[in-house]
DNA sequence: ATAATAATAGTAACCATTATTAATAAGGAG
DNA sequence: CTCCTTATTAATAATGGTTACTATTATTAT
């Protein structure tokens, strides 16, 4: 949305950080809470501001699981994510660009729509978890 | 959730139908002013409860687009759906289930985790304004 | 420094959804 | 059919995540 040049913040830096340093995909309370202990009088809107405008720049991207709250990862490059039905937690995926294009050129031939890209969620149980099970 | 057996109501038997004769994955709005053409002092709330009702005795299917609004289906068989960027709608996709078992076979292989399935949502231009193009 | 303006903290507003409550309707049992 | 229990309803208040507003402060170029 908003393409004008960002001007630096101590804050927006912070929240960029604590994103990076983070690869549980948080929320914004996950973020808020972290941040909240580097800069003790952060407001809840300043974090969403923030979030909201580095995503917008490209610099995160936004996450909707369904759960009713957006989730947030500093990975920008192309990658999926999986939902363990055992712990709950969101891992990701890497995935050639290659299955991709073909899951998207076989339901392009079924359907007259053109599809040019797909929102994946897979669901199923995390390495750590399936590792515990056995 | 709730798995007790549903008593008749016709108000939930009208939402019911009044999503059947829709195809455009309407959201509760939508459905609630349809609905109110037929019942005129019907609640939004008996609107909210019941299609959780039906959702949750698998009479329709939940969606969720990310668009910060729940939209509902009243077909229950395995589809996908993608949103034209041209038009906004939602459509239906039909895709053989090899395809997907395809796609999720090679992610596993991949990865260390164990995908059992996954939730799309294509984009793309629907067949509709793709023909108005050329 | 100064001026221009973006960013902030604090808080109120917003909006989709859920919960509450008192009244009504459904559908057995006697 | 009538009573009784319980689901359902309409109306509305409450909730929770998110965004907007406002006065103040911080950043950047000059």
């Amino acid at each position: 949305m908003s393409e004008t040049k960002l001007r630096y913040s101590k804050q927006r830096e912070t929240i960029y950080k604590v994103l990076k340093d983070d690869c549980t995909h948080p929320c914004v309370d996950d973020i808020y809470a972290k941040v909240k202990q580097l800069i003790p009088d952060i407001s809840l809107g300043t974090v969403y501001r923030n979030l909201n405008l580095l995503a917008d720049h490209h610099r995160i991207t936004r996450l909707d699981i369904g759960d009713g709250v957006i989730h947030f990862d500093a990975r920008i490059d192309p990658h999926y994510h999986l939902i363990c039905d055992q712990c709950g937690t969101i891992q990701d995926i890497v995935c050639s660009q290659a299955i991709l294009d073909e899951l998207i050129n076989k339901v392009n031939e079924q359907s007259e729509h053109v599809i040019k890209g797909a929102q994946i969620l897979f669901h199923g149980t995390c390495s750590h978890c399936f590792k515990q099970k056995s």
